[in-house]
DNA sequence: CAGGTC
DNA sequence: TCTGG
C-alpha cells in the first residue's frame, strides 16, 4: 500500500547522509535541549541497536518542519508528545518523530508483525514525499507571488504528505463541516475501535495510549451507522457507511489506488460519486494521498485569501462548485503544477494560531484575517501586488457583478474599527523566521 | 457559532 | 445537520 510505484522513493540527500553520526546541533529553535533527552547517536537503517533506533531523515529545515506539516490539517493521526516531537501511525508502523535544528529524527516504536524493518526508511521517505524538492519549488512560487514571498519565510518546510488513500478519504469524510479538534477525536475513535492494534517494540520507554492501524475497508464494513453515531460522527455516520459500501463495490482499496496513476480531474470526479464527498473533500483526498499536486481544496479560508490576493472580483460570492473551479484555476495559473503545495503554505499562514506571526501585516489584512474579505476597502484600499486576476477570461471579473455590492456582514465600520484595536493588541510580538538567514 | 455536503 | 470551543 505504501509502496510507491510512480516514483523513486529516495533523493540523493537521503542516500548521501552518513550511516551513523553524532548529534551536533541538538537544539529547538533557540533553546538547547537538556542533555539526556535525546539519544547520543542516530543511525541509518540496519545499524546496531545502541543507537536506540533513531534515524535521520536528511531533511534540512527548508525541506521539512514538523510543526508546519503534521498538526496543520492534512493528517489527523499525529499527537504532539513534546516540544517539536510527535507520535503517530504510518501504515503498519508507530513512529516517534522529532524536529532537530536542521534535520528530523525518527524511530519506530511499534509495528505490525508483517511490517519489515528493512522497509522502514523507504516508508518514511514515501510518506514525507521526499522525492519532491520543496525548497526549489518555494523559490519559483516566491518569484510569482509577492504575498507568498512575504509570508513563506515564517512557514518553512510546510511539506505535503503522501498518505494512504483509504485512510485519507475517510479522514476527510469526517472533516466536512467540522473543526480540527473534533476530527482528530473522530479519527482516533475510528482507529482504536476498529483498526488493528500495533504492538509496541519499545514499550519500556513509552507509557502512552495504544496505537492502531487505520481500519481496512473490510474492517470498516463491520461498522454500523449506529456505531458511528455513538462514536460522535453525527450525520457523517451515514457518509462513512455509504462510502464504505460504494467503495467496496467499485473495487476497494485497489481501485482507489489506481486513481494515483490517472489525471486529477478523473480522481476528483470518481471521489465525488461517494456519499459525503464534494469538491473540497475530494480535493483533500487527491492532494494528500493521490499525487494530485496541483489540486487546491477550497474552503472558506482559502476562498478568502484567494479573493484578497488573486481574484478580487469574487469578493462576497458563495462557495459554489463553479467558484471552486475558478479559485483552483487561479492557483494553477500562478503557482503551476504544484499549486496544491503552494496553497498549503498559504493555508497555514491563515490559521488563527499563526495570526500575527508575519510582521508588517497591514491593518486591513489583520481585519480580513479575522472577519473575512468583505470589509477590506473600508479600512485600507491599498492594492496588493498579488491582487490581479489570473487565469480567467475576465467575463465576470471585470464587472464585479454580485461582488462587493452584497455585504452580508454583521456590524458596520464602527465595529470594524473597534475590532481593529483589539486585533492589534492581540498580535504576538513579531518573531523573526527561525531560518531566514 | 463555524463549517462542506445533500 | 452535529458538536467542541
Amino acid at each position: 500500500m505504501l509502496r510507491s510505484t510512480a516514483r523513486p522513493l529516495l533523493n540523493s540527500t537521503i542516500n548521501a547522509r552518513p550511516s551513523c553520526r553524532e548529534y551536533h546541533l541538538i537544539k529547538h529553535g533557540s533553546r538547547p535541549v537538556r542533555p539526556g533527552s535525546l539519544p547520543n547517536r542516530v543511525c541509518s537503517a540496519g545499524m546496531a541497536t545502541d543507537c536506540a533506533g533513531w534515524h535521520l531523515l536528511g531533511t534540512p529545515r527548508e525541506e521539512l518542519r514538523l510543526e508546519h506539516t503534521l498538526p496543520t490539517g492534512q493528517s489527523f493521526r499525529w499527537r504532539e508528545t513534546g516540544d517539536d516531537e510527535y507520535i503517530g501511525v504510518i501504515g503498519q508502523r508507530v513512529v516517534q518523530i522529532r524536529q532537530l535544528e536542521d534535520d528530523v529524527a525518527w524511530r519506530i516504536i511499534g509495528r505490525a508483525p508483517q511490517a519489515a524493518e528493512a522497509e522502514d526508511t523507504a516508508v518514511l521517505a514515501d510518506y514525507f514525499n521526499l522525492s519532491t524538492p520543496l525548497a526549489d519549488l518555494v523559490r519559483t512560487w516566491s518569484a510569482s507571488c509577492d504575498h507568498f514571498a512575504r509570508i513563506q519565510p515564517y512557514f518553512q518546510g510546510a511539506r505535503m504528505l503522501r498518505q494512504d488513500p483509504t485512510e485519507t478519504l475517510f479522514q476527510f469524510l469526517c472533516s466536512s463541516n467540522n473543526h480540527i479538534s473534533r476530527i482528530h477525536g473522530m479519527v482516533e475513535r475510528l482507529c482504536s475501535g476498529w483498526g488493528t492494534r500495533l504492538p509496541l517494540t519499545r514499550s519500556d520507554e513509552y507509557g502512552g495510549p495504544a496505537h492502531h492501524a487505520f481500519p481496512t475497508l473490510d474492517q470498516l464494513a463491520a461498522v454500523s451507522e449506529a456505531d458511528l453515531r455513538a462514536a460522535g460522527f453525527g450525520y457523517r455516520a451515514r457518509f462513512v457507511t455509504g462510502s464504505v459500501a460504494r467503495l467496496r463495490a467499485l473495487g476497494g482499496e485497489a481501485w482507489l489506488a489506481t486513481l494515483r496513476a490517472g489525471p486529477p480531474d478523473v480522481a476528483v470526479a470518481a471521489l465525488c460519486t461517494l456519499p459525503g464527498v464534494g469538491p473540497k473533500v475530494a480535493a483533500c483526498a487527491a492532494l494528500f494521498s493521490l499525487d494530485a499536486h496541483a489540486l487546491v481544496p477550497v474552503d472558506v479560508h482559502v476562498l478568502a485569501l484567494a479573493t484578497r490576493h488573486y481574484l478580487p472580483a469574487l469578493r462576497g460570492k458563495a462557495l459554489t462548485p463553479a467558484l471552486h473551479a475558478q479559485v483552483q484555476a487561479a492557483f494553477v495559473a500562478r503557482f503551476g503544477a504544484h499549486a496544491g503545495w503552494a496553497h498549503n503554505t498559504l493555508f497555514i499562514s491563515e490559521l488563527a494560531r499563526y495570526r500575527g506571526r508575519v510582521p508588517g501585516t497591514t491593518r486591513a489584512e489583520e481585519v480580513l484575517l479575522a472577519r473575512g474579505s468583505e470589509v477590506a476597502e473600508e479600512v485600507d484600499a491599498g492594492p496588493d501586488a498579488c491582487a490581479r486576476v489570473v487565469g480567467m477570461d475576465g467575463s465576470d471579473a471585470s464587472t464585479g457583478k454580485g461582488g462587493r455590492a452584497r455585504r452580508k456582514r454583521k456590524g458596520g465600520a464602527a465595529s470594524v474599527a473597534s475590532s481593529l484595536v483589539e486585533e492589534q493588541m492581540e498580535l504576538a510580538p513579531t518573531t523573526p523566521p527561525q531560518a531566514a538567514a
